[in-house]
Formats: C-alpha cells, sequence, structure tokens
RNA sequence: GCCGGAGUGGCGGAACUGGCAGACGCACCAGACUCAAAAUCUGGCGGGGCUAAUUACCCCGUGCGGGUUCGAAUCCCGCCUCCGGCACCA
C-alpha cells in the first residue's frame, strides 16, 4: 500500500470486498425496523451517465446512511426492459431485443458496480424474463376477472406507417416520433384498463400521500380532472335517439342557443345520413379529424363548425335548438355533446358570432342590463337569473340547484360528475412485450388464458422489424392455439402489453422475486410495504405513478395486498444539463460515468453528484466542479495518513475532562457535525452535508496541525474528530472511508458500523456572539457566555464605545432582545 | 388561460420557525515552495465611498415597485422574467 491515494485500486479492492461478503444481501428481519428504499429502475439503453447516476447516488448514499443508523434496508434494482425503446434500439442496431437487453443489463450492471452502489442483486427483477412477464399476465386476467380490464373501440394515436398505436409521449409534434408520419386520432378496437372506475379513489387517496411532494400531487389532481355538473338528454326532432349533455353550468340552460356535437361523435352520423347536408358535414368531420392532432398544439386553433340540419329539443322551453358539429367539442370528455350558451361561456360565444347564432343572456351581473346582440365577450360571473321562466330573479347559484331539481324530478337528467381521466390503453401492435394472454374462439368469443397456462411467451422467432401490423400475428405457431373452453380451434391476441403496465407493480415483486406460486409472498410484500422512500424523475407524475397506485387499489380490492397506496413518500429528483440541454445521448452531451471513474474514481463522482446542489433541483454539470470534489478526497486522505501515527482507535478513555479551549471547540465542532450531516441526510439534504464535512476536514487539519504530538488529550480529539470525519463522509464516499478506515485500524466495513451519535451537551455553544444593533443596523457585537441572560448583556452593549456615537444625546425608547442572538436599541 | 417552481457575488449554491446576507466549493488575484511549471500550502475575493496605503469607518446591495415590522432574501400586496405541467375540460 503506497500513500498516494490510488482511487482505482482502493475502489476494486473495496467493491471485491463487499461483494464477498455479500454485504448488501438483506431478508426480512424483527430485531430492525425496515426501510424500504426504491430509485425508479431503468429501462436498458446500455450506458448510464451522469445524469441517472446523480439519481442513484442519491438513493446509494440514503440507503447506506439508513442502514449504518439502524434500519434493515431493502435497496434492490431491476430492468424496465420490455417496451417500445428497447425494441426500437434494437432494429437500430439490427440485433434481436433479448441479445440487445443483455448486453445493456450487463453493462449497467458493470457500471452500478463501479459506482459501488449497495444493490441486493440478489433481487434483480427484469421485466422481459418470462417468470416477471408471466405475473404481469396474470395480472392482467385478475382485471380481466373483475371487469377491470376490456376490449373495446377508444381513441388513440394511430401511427399507419408503423402500424401501431403509439402512447401520447411518443407522438411529437405531432407526428410519430420513429417515422415522422402524421398521427392520426382514430377509434380502434383496443385493450383498456378501467382506472376511471377507480376515479374517484384515486383523487381521495391523494390526501393520505402528504410526504409527496406537494406539485405532483396538484399534477395528479389535475390529469383526473373532477368536475360536478349536470347530465341530461335532449329529444331529437324526427329522429328517437336522444343526445346526452354534461355541463357544469345548469343555470344557464335558458340560454342555450344551440347545440354542438364532437366530429368524432357516432350521432353525427346518424343525424346527417341521406340528408342533404351529409356531404358538407362528412367533409368537415374528416377535415377536422386529420388536423385536430397537429393542430392541439398551436395555442388558438380558430373555432370551425358546420350545421347538421338537426334540431333538439329544449328541455325547458321546448323550443327548436339547432345542432351543430364543432372542432371544438372533444369526443373524449363528458359526453362528446353539449349545450352551448354562448352568453355565458366565451368559446360558446366566439362560436357563435362567427355563425350568426342568437346570444341569450340569462344572467346579469349587479345592476346592469346585457344585451345580447351588443355583448363583446360572454359573461361568466356570477349573477341574477332573467329571461329563466319561474327561475328569473334570483341568485344564478340558488337557480342552478333549484333547475337540478326540477329537471330530476321530470326524469330529463340528473347531477353528474365528470373526469378527465381516460381509461388506460395497454395494447400495443408491438413485438416486444408480453403479449396479453387471451384468446379468441369462433365458439366462445374472447377467452382469457388459463392462469396455469401461463406465461403466455413471447415467441423469439418472429420477424419484429416490419412495418404493417402486429408482429405476432405473423407467427402461426404462436398464433393458432386451441380454445381452452371448447378446445376447438382458436386464435391468441397478436397485441402485447404496454411498458407501463410491468412497471405499475414492480416494487411488489422486489421482497420475493423468486416466488413462483403467485406474484409475490404476502409475508414478505407485508413486510416490506409500502416502499417508504421512492425516488425518480418528475415527468412519471401522471403515468407511472398514477398507475401504480391503480393497480395497488386493485390489488388491495382484490385482497392480495392490504394497503391502499404503494409509496408512502416521494421524491423527484432534478434533472442534469450540460451546455443548457437535459443530458442525453441523442444530444451527444453526455459525461459517463466511465470517464469520471477513470480520471478521478468512483468517489469522486458521488461526491460531486451530491455536492452540485439540492437533490431535487435541476443542476448543470461543471468539469471544474469535479476537480474541487477530488481535491477535497485527497485532501481527507492526507489528513488521515499523514496523522496516522497519532491516532488512536481507543481514542474514548483519553478524551480529556475539561480540555483546553480549543480541544473544546474540536469536540464541539466534531459533534455539531455530526447533528447537522444526520440532520441534512434524513432529509435528503447532501449538499450542505457535503459542506458541514468539509467545514469538519478544514478545522481538523488546522487542529492537527497545532496539536502537540505527544499531548494524549490532543490526540485523542483528533481521534475522535477524524473517526467521525470517515464515518459521516462514509454514505457518500464508501471505498476511500473503507480504505481509511481499515488503516487507521478499525474493522471494515463502515457499512456494518454504527452511525456515529452526536452528544448535545458537547455540541453546545459555550459563548455565543451578540449582534447589538441601533435602529435595526448592526453597530458592534459582543462575546458572552451562552448561559448569560439578556438582561445582563445590555448594559454591556450599552456601554460599547462604537455604540456611542449613535445613541448620544439620544433617547433609547424600546430595547428589543432575542436571547442568544441580538440586541436592537430604538433611538430618537 | 389555469396550476406548480425558481430569480441571492464572475459561477454552483448557503442562510433553523423574520435576527451579522454570501457557509461550503469552483473560478480568479497575491504570496510561499520551485531553475520553472504542475501539485500543495497561506492569504484575499458583492459594489461603492473615505484613506498616500493598511487597519478602522461609512453607504448601497438577495428580479422590480410598494407595505407590515425595532428589524425582511425570508411575511403581505402589485408587477417582471425564466422553467415545468395541463390546456378548446363544456
Amino acid at each position: 500500500m503506497s500513500d498516494s491515494y490510488d482511487f482505482k485500486s482502493i475502489e476494486r479492492k473495496w467493491q471485491d470486498y463487499w461483494s464477498e461478503r455479500n454485504l448488501f444481501h438483506v431478508e426480512r428481519r424483527e430485531d430492525k425496523p425496515k426501510f424500504y428504499y426504491l430509485d425508479m429502475y431503468p429501462y436498458p439503453s446500455g450506458e448510464l451517465h451522469m445524469g441517472h447516476v446523480r439519481n442513484y447516488i442519491i438513493g446509494d448514499a440514503f440507503a447506506r446512511f439508513k442502514t449504518m443508523h439502524g434500519f434493515n434496508v431493502l435497496h434492490p434494482m431491476g430492468w424496465d426492459s420490455l417496451g417500445l425503446p428497447t425494441e426500437n434500439a434494437a432494429i437500430k442496431f439490427d440485433v434481436h431485443p433479448i441479445e440487445w437487453t443483455a448486453r445493456c443489463v450487463r453493462n449497467m450492471k458493470q457500471q452500478f458496480d463501479r459506482l459501488g452502489i449497495s444493490y441486493d442483486w440478489s433481487r434483480e427483477v427484469d421485466t422481459s424474463d418470462p417468470e416477471y412477464y408471466g405475473w404481469t399476465q396474470w395480472l392482467f386476467l385478475q382485471l380481466f376477472k373483475n371487469g377491470l380490464a376490456y376490449r373495446g373501440p377508444g381513441m388513440v394515436n394511430w401511427c399507419s406507417q408503423c402500424a401501431t398505436v403509439l402512447a401520447n409521449e411518443q407522438v411529437v409534434n405531432g407526428c410519430c416520433e420513429r417515422c415522422d408520419t402524421v398521427v392520426e386520432r382514430t377509434t380502434r378496437e383496443q385493450w383498456f384498463f378501467r382506472i376511471t372506475e377507480y376515479a374517484e379513489k384515486l383523487l381521495e387517496d391523494l390526501e393520505l400521500l402528504d410526504r409527496w411532494p406537494e406539485r405532483v400531487v396538484k399534477m395528479q389532481e389535475h390529469w383526473i380532472g373532477k368536475s360536478r355538473g349536470f347530465s341530461f338528454s335532449v329529444d331529437i326532432e324526427g329522429y328517437d335517439e336522444q343526445m346526452e349533455v354534461f355541463t357544469t353550468r345548469i343555470d344557464t340552460v335558458y340560454g342555450v342557443t344551440f347545440m354542438v356535437l364532437a366530429p368524432e361523435h357516432p350521432l353525427v352520423r346518424t343525424l346527417t345520413e341521406g340528408t342533404e347536408r351529409e356531404e358538407e358535414v362528412r367533409d368537415y368531420t374528416r377535415a377536422a379529424m386529420a388536423q385536430s392532432f397537429i393542430d392541439r398544439t398551436s395555442d388558438d386553433t380558430e373555432k370551425t363548425g358546420v350545421f347538421t340540419g338537426a334540431y333538439a329539443t329544449h328541455p325547458m322551453t321546448g323550443e327548436r335548438v339547432p345542432i351543430w358539429v364543432a372542432n371544438y367539442v372533444m369526443m373524449d370528455y363528458g359526453t362528446g355533446a353539449i349545450m352551448a350558451v354562448p352568453a355565458h361561456d366565451q368559446r360558446d360565444f366566439d362560436f357563435a358570432r362567427k355563425y350568426d347564432i342568437p346570444v341569450v343572456p340569462v344572467i346579469t351581473p349587479e345592476g346592469e342590463e346585457l344585451d345580447g346582440e351588443m355583448m363583446t365577450e360572454a359573461y361568466v360571473e356570477d349573477g341574477m337569473q332573467i329571461n329563466s321562466g319561474e327561475f328569473s330573479g334570483q341568485p344564478n347559484r340558488e337557480a342552478l340547484e333549484q333547475i337540478a331539481d326540477t329537471l330530476e324530478e321530470c326524469g330529463i337528467g340528473h347531477r353528474d360528475v365528470s373526469y378527465r381521466l381516460r381509461d388506460w390503453c395497454i395494447s400495443r401492435q408491438r413485438y416486444w412485450g408480453a403479449p396479453i394472454p387471451v384468446i379468441y374462439c369462433d365458439n366462445c368469443g374472447t377467452v382469457p388464458v388459463p392462469e396455469e397456462d401461463l406465461p403466455v411467451q413471447l415467441p423469439e422467432d418472429v420477424e419484429f422489424r416490419v412495418t404493417g401490423s402486429s408482429p405476432l400475428s405473423q407467427n402461426e405457431e404462436f398464433m393458432n392455439v386451441q380454445c381452452p373452453r371448447c378446445g376447438g380451434q382458436g386464435r391468441r391476441e397478436a397485441d402485447t402489453m404496454d411498458t407501463f403496465v410491468y412497471s405499475a407493480w414492480y416494487y411488489l415483486r422486489y421482497p420475493s422475486p423468486h416466488e413462483d406460486e403467485a406474484p409475490f409472498n404476502r409475508e414478505d410484500v407485508d413486510y416490506w410495504l409500502p416502499v417508504d422512500q421512492y425516488v425518480g424523475g418528475i415527468e412519471h407524475a401522471t403515468g407511472h405513478l398514477m398507475y401504480s397506485r391503480f393497480i395497488t387499489k386493485v390489488l388491495h380490492d382484490l385482497g392480495w395486498v392490504g394497503f391502499r397506496e404503494p409509496f408512502a413518500s416521494l421524491f423527484t429528483q432534478g434533472m442534469v444539463y450540460k451546455d443548457g440541454a437535459k443530458m442525453s445521448k441523442s444530444r451527444g452531451n453526455v459525461v459517463t460515468p466511465d470517464e469520471i471513474n477513470d480520471r478521478y474514481g468512483a468517489d469522486t463522482g458521488r461526491l460531486f453528484s451530491l455536492f452540485v446542489g439540492p437533490p431535487d433541483q435541476d443542476t448543470e454539470w461543471n468539469d471544474e466542479g469535479v476537480v474541487g470534489s477530488h481535491r477535497f478526497l485527497w485532501r481527507v486522505w492526507r489528513l488521515a495518513t499523514e496523522n496516522l501515527e497519532h491516532y488512536e482507535s481507543d481514542y474514548a478513555a483519553a478524551l480529556p475532562e475539561e480540555g483546553t479551549q480549543s480541544q473544546r471547540a474540536m469536540r464541539r465542532k466534531t459533534h455539531q457535525t455530526a447533528m447537522k450531516v444526520t440532520d441534512d441526510l434524513e432529509g435528503m439534504r447532501f449538499n450542505t452535508a457535503v459542506a458541514a464535512i468539509m467545514e469538519l476536514s478544514n478545522d481538523l487539519g488546522d487542529f492537527a496541525g497545532a496539536m502537540a504530538a505527544d499531548d494524549t488529550a490532543d490526540r485523542a480529539v483528533f481521534s475522535e474528530g477524524l473517526t467521525y470525519l470517515i464515518a459521516l463522509l462514509s454514505p457518500i464516499t464508501p471505498h476511500i472511508c473503507d480504505e481509511l478506515w481499515a488503516r487507521m485500524g478499525r474493522e471494515p466495513s463502515l457499512f456494518e458500523c454504527e452511525w456515529p451519535p452526536a452528544q448535545d451537551e458537547l455540541a453546545r455553544e459555550e459563548a455565543v456572539t451578540i449582534v447589538v444593533q441601533v435602529n435595526g443596523k448592526v453597530r458592534d457585537n459582543v462575546e458572552v457566555a451562552a448561559d448569560t441572560e439578556m438582561d445582563a448583556v445590555v448594559p454591556i452593549a450599552l456601554a460599547s464605545e462604537r455604540l456611542a456615537k449613535y445613541i448620544e444625546g439620544k433617547d433609547v425608547v424600546k430595547t428589543i432582545t432575542v436571547p442568544g442572538k441580538l440586541i436592537n436599541f430604538v433611538v430618537k
């Protein structure tokens, strides 16, 4: 062992040591409180960059800290390997996704290990493993059996080139991210999970998430988008059918001057088929549907529409109300049809003005007359009801309730709630996913695959590069299957499941990753779950996190788990930018951990990742900053190795009872740092924890420089300081700390050591500086013993020479004192 | 438009429930060591004024404008800018 900080061999040495001792493996145990720390698993892209690394270092430092602090910490990792990103990469590099995944996983796992991350690899989960996705299929079957999975028509993003449905995030500027084809919004038969059934529960239980970031809760709340209103049906002249509309403003019903259907609404066809308007309307709806996606991104798409020729009957007045089709009504919200009240809704107003439809005000602001012809914008505030039959003359909010009562009594409609949340489309017409475990039989219809036949294996020999239809449908061997019910000829479902399905339950698998009788072992799940701390990117606020909550609730209601929320506490880490852009492979601005490891070592990369700034905020990568972190580790290295002969591992007995002033100050700093670091790590404030450790290191360096080598008390104080320094630093830079720990004659690994206890009485200041202000401006300060009463400090402060010129010849009208902090004289 | 978040030195960022703004680090400057450089160590480092210069001292300063308070980066009101999310939600 040389005296130089040879990080390469040190890091390799300790990584080997940890892995040989199987240090990071955990089991259930009752003698310690459990702690489940979970990082969102990555999709195996093949290479980590410092953006990911920051995230995983946060987790590792925290998990190590918790372990040392006495918790039984579950800290697992796995791979989100099934899905489009992997399939696309495989196509690009012309490899089979199985091979590609294996390669990427191998490399990334090595990268994780080189960073010294304390994962329990015996619990590794890989979603592309049939063991895993078989249980995902099992999950599908449970939802299916309970009416929560269904096949039906739904609005989807369809790329005709790739012949697949695209998730919203795969649509960029209205085009397919892969081939740039304009994406169509169309209706196709797809498999859905009925997440809307859980809209209310998902909303209500947000209250339980008091340790989630406020903004994530807000985003989910908004995403669910609950609004209370009224639904009712109106008759259509000359047709048997009725048209159902939803409104939040039933008080404005007397102001209805037209009705609007979304272009996709099935009634559009019914009402125009065979009429003279058929062609015009058909042309319009086609154009509207084709443009709708691209135009959605532009700020104010012009409202356009066309009259269907049909009339509805006003539910209160019996008047004829024309029915229009317009692009500003969306099929996937409410009923896809609205009652339009131009006087009191800005969108309806704009539309009415454009097409010369009458504007009839039914609510007026206090002391004002509204004239439908003269209005320049809709009046959307509250006011008095007018032109509203028996309801005229009262405040609109009261009228709203009465009109609702009346309509309910007549059986025309009912109070209703509408959600923005849509059902979750889980079908993908792609290869690299778990086959949806369903068989179609001419006799029996849609038949679920029996649980004992799971997993439905994804065949390897499939041409997945083709575009045109679901790749699996071309594999006859896979497709042809006996109907499990009648034994006749059946065909398998050729679609696979969406990536988000696998990730919606993976956290339940880690506690018992090898369980083969069930998706998870109930006892293990009961012990470890809910996740105590979940960490990941904010981009998953409304996707993954919503789906996971949903699946947990379903499993709860079916009796499979005992809790309703999977993640007790959530932390969203910031992204790493470089050259002003998010660090990503496609931008070519990545810094990889390998580069950092080679030049400075993993510990330096770890330290810098945590020191750059608050972990929940975005940060800019800075090459110079890394050097600073590296320098700090060198300083620690020298501080320890150059003073080894002064170090006593058995220092406790030699600690001075009273001690000199500098000894007391050193011990104070040591214990203050222990307090601060403990507190900061608990709150994941790594940047300030590191700063505090640096201060301790600086002070300890000064102390070491000044101490008398033969003074046992000095040596004991130094030894205590160094012991604390290395232990406090060890969750952050574990390799160098274990190495120094061993050289200090202590038993590694620090991972198994106790967290250094902070002693309050030693950390307490003996003297405090009292700031002396005159009229709020600092003019002096005085140093007094910490326990001095403020009353005793006032005369000392008043006697100050520096103060003299500010108070001379003036009256002290008021004296404000803050114990241990300051005195402020208010003078006139 | 609505909902979040953020604006502090040249830079990243500190500052507990209102109490010395700028911890810690980077960059920079000066000095020591060196033939020299690197590394390392020591000191300095918000702006302005006063001073021959130093010490001391004074004024200003946390996006902008008001306010509350003995005292505001922190609380309140009104704006501006940037970032993120949602967006014709009936």
